[in-house]
DNA sequence: ATGAAAGCGCTAACAT
DNA sequence: ATGTTAGCGCTTTCAT
């Protein structure tokens, strides 16, 4: 079921079924109305592939999107496509799964669907000028930077928070609770990712303090899971009865600890504390209110398109955007 | 930069290009490797949308799924994902928005990818026989069925749980133990959807034991939004202290629901009890445990896939499949 | 107002 | 082993 059948069972020529296809207006009303029944009894649908190879050239750019069941990205994406909408540009986004590379992707999306930009949304934070050239177009990294790569900065946007600042700030407003015994729930400490950023961060508020790293307070689980952060904070606190409180770098880690805490008959805040960095929806629910660095979420959508509208229409330099968290008091930090 | 473009480059045709391209083996040696190099130095990327239209006629199916950001599908997706590659079988996904129409968008999906099945995830319960014609290949309607539209049996497959069955069962066992004033959490009671057949399993529950329906604990959000949920259960609070449970129609509604009992300083289960329908990981980590119907999120996945296989090779039937969930007592439930 | 024809970028016979 | 050619389904000049 072709256009071309569409075309042969009214009598008519392929250009006119285009034509009101597309809802050009030379078209007779007589023909029109024939064309649009035939389209309807056949049930014909127009093939969206062979449409995007002869290309309008419209005014579209991509989101690359990995994780898609990430919480935190909800809002974000949600942001974009509002923004998209109020400079006449659509947002088409595309999802990859963590074995996929972003940029391959990034590519044949860009050629598919001849985009003008794009924006990554869960990326590698160690691309090479190299393997970047295949995109193509502006792009624009959203909460995250490529500080362990060797981008040029100028070949490139980024939209993130300063990782490594916030997640300072995250344990400073723990020692400035007394604690001293912090523990950190994190995925790697070496990953080339927000892990390690927000480990330095980490680390530097407790040298500042004059608090040593303690190894033993350094809980690597491997990822982002719950359920590792859960077992995780289980062994800690059984090898470690005296820690007196936990940073998780991420919202959901942070309400697996919380159960994991209570589960061993221990009270958030009275015996351990929790903070975390994100601000998930999810996260204004446990009880108590998680404490945590909220990010920006719908300005770092809003401002990744405008960034990227920026380079592509105003010919604006690319640029990077540090956005800043706001902190969310809850009840899950207490003093010493 | 187009195919051309790489075999002008290197003196070769297309068709060696293409060769190169989709590892053919009539290629010598040389010749590749020259390709290969074109290929790297000019960021020769193909276009999806054209070799999509020429179509080695692949094995591939579809799922097009409403609400990326659904927590309770990610582990189905997962699970597709894994069954698809067992029958030898591609599973491309399709994000659609809360307004995009899921049949158009799978009929234009099917023909641009050249699908030869679906799987629709979250989508309406009242089709008509005329709309879905418009797809053209078998599909699967899974977590859902047609129960409010006209659709034949036989025309289409699902997967999914007896909603008003296991909304009864969860209603009954807050009544074993011993409750009577129950409210239930819900979208809407006349949506033509989930919320109306766990409503009426509601309704069952209470007119079995004799217990009337009372309006006033019908609470009605109008979505699935956490948010709608903490306000209504407040609001539902205020004016009933007399409630001694609640029945959510999802997880993430009861999570909310919890917190606003909290905040009330109300406890959870010894004021008011809690119950709900879905499983999704992060109602693990609430405290108490939320008590809940678990559907069988894996299962659901991976039969979609088997019986949308089973249609598409072995000839089989269209069936409709109930799978039951399983109860996992948490601590949010007490007795009276 | 309508049709004919070229071409988007690619793959796959079919030559050679 | 490599090149030539005919489409895939559609939009879009350019004629008429």
């Amino acid at each position: 079921m072709t256009i071309k059948d569409v075309a042969r069972y009214c009598g008519v020529s392929v250009s006119t079924v285009s034509r009101v296809l597309n809802n050009h207006p030379d078209v007779s009303k007589q023909v029109r109305a024939r064309v649009q029944e035939a389209i309807a009894t056949l049930h014909y649908v127009p093939n969206k592939s062979a449409r995007d190879l002869v290309a309008a050239p419209m005014n579209a750019i991509g989101v690359v999107i990995r994780g898609s069941g990430n919480p935190f990205f909800t809002p974000i994406i949600n942001a974009m496509d509002e923004e998209a909408d109020k400079h006449d540009c659509t947002l088409i986004s595309e999802l990859i799964s963590d074995r996929d590379n972003e940029i391959s992707a990034a590519a044949e999306f860009v050629r598919s669907k001849r985009l003008k930009g794009i924006i990554f949304l869960g990326g590698r934070f160690d691309y090479t000028q190299d393997e970047i050239a295949s995109i193509g177009v502006p792009f624009v990294c959203c909460t995250f930077d490529n500080q362990f790569g060797d981008l040029d900065e100028s070949s490139f946007s980024s939209v993130s928070i300063d990782d490594a600042a916030e997640a300072l700030k995250a344990t400073e407003f723990l020692l400035e609770h007394g604690h001293r015994k912090i523990a950190i729930l994190l995925d790697s400490v070496d990953s080339n990712s927000v892990g390690a950023l927000r480990y330095s961060g980490y680390c530097a508020a407790l040298k500042d303090a004059g608090v040593p790293v303690d190894c033993d307070l350094v809980v690597q689980t491997g990822g982002f899971s719950m359920s590792s952060a859960y077992d995780e904070t289980l062994a800690l606190l059984g090898r470690r009865p005296d820690v007196s409180a936990i940073f998780s770098i991420s919202d959901s880690m942070a309400v697996a600890a919380m159960k994991a805490i209570s589960d061993l008959g221990r009270r958030v805040p009275e015996d351990v504390s929790v903070i975390a960095i994100d601000g998930i929806e999810s996260s204004l629910y446990t009880v108590p209110t998680l404490t945590t660095l909220c990010q920006p979420q719908q300005t770092f959508g809003k401002t990744a398109v405008q960034v990227l509208m920026g380079v592509l229409n105003d010919g604006a330099q690319n640029e990077h955007l540090r956005l800043e968290t706001t902190l969310r008091v809850g009840g899950t930090v207490g003093s010493r």
